[in-house]
DNA sequence: CTTACCCTCATACTTTAGTACCAAAATTGC
DNA sequence: GCAATTTTGGTACTAAAGTATGAGGGTAAG
């Protein structure tokens, strides 16, 4: 198809080049000008040399390219990407200890299990888990698991 | 639009030609060209030619498209979407009843208020209880809500 | 130094949770 | 209708959770 369309134009320029030359010719008959056959030599060299030309250009040189860029759009599903709300976090104003116990409260340990884990006793932890719950306005570790995980201060 | 800049290129080239054949007319007549100096004339005749058609060629030329995918990934956060795991659920073969009591359990409810929202009694819920910690192989109410939404079976 | 908060632990008590065992309706499937 | 299962409920007991109160040591800010 490309080509088609550039031989058309080669055509075009070979037929109105020929034109030419016949009319210089004409010309040449017509107004007493020396007859030199040297000008249809050189015609004839001139069309030769720019089909040339044209071929090596088409040929030879690189095409220019246009880049086309088409987004394709990907949706991605992250796989569960916990954010922290710190925002939630601070407003409940608890401790270091106090957040450390609601973590193991929240994997279902028991008060005993707490306390072995941070090598404590039990009255500690029922102590902070008291002042948890007041803090965290609950009445119960189930409570308190599920209000944490709703506000994302917790995995 | 692209035939008439086609249609330019071709008419200023014949134009360049017609000048050109003037101008070799011109310097003939002018100069009397001597017959060595023909053999470098049509070299410079054939070399400007053959510039002149890779200059039209490269302006005719349509600039071939390449089409670049470029693949755009689109993080879409999900609004919290729960597929329950209906295989899970199965295995662990809870009846309606022990099913109902652990959603309600999920949410931090006591057997008390449980056995108020299911109109029971706290035996009732207590039975249930016991058996839904059996066959979810866990030992108290934390472990089982943490379990279950391990396991994607609760919201 | 004092105040305030954090962290620890204890005792005493109440409440809730959880286990074990039993048993009677109700429902389901054959 | 009968067997199996579900659902319901009870009693009695143990274990764990939760509350209330006090108290001692540590640390940081004023």
């Amino acid at each position: 198809m490309k080509k088609l369309k550039d031989f058309r134009h080669i055509i075009l320029y070979g037929l109105i080049l020929a034109v030419l030359v016949f009319a210089l010719k004409w010309l040449q008959w017509k107004f007493v000008l020396v007859d030199n056959a040297i000008d249809i030599y050189i015609g004839a060299i001139a069309l030769f040399f720019t089909i040339l030309g044209i071929w090596v250009a088409s040929h030879i040189m690189k095409p220019k390219v246009e880049t086309l860029i088409v987004e394709k759009e990907i949706i991605v599903q992250p796989p569960e990407v916990f954010t922290l709300n710190t925002a939630e976090l601070q407003k409940l104003n608890l401790n270091n200890r106090e957040y450390e116990v609601l973590q193991l409260l929240a994997k279902g340990h028991s008060n005993a299990d707490i306390a072995a884990n941070l090598f404590l006793s039990v009255s500690t932890i029922k102590t902070h888990v008291s002042n948890l719950y007041f803090k965290m306005d609950v009445k119960s570790r189930t409570q308190a698991i599920t209000k944490a995980k709703q506000l994302k201060i917790i995995e």
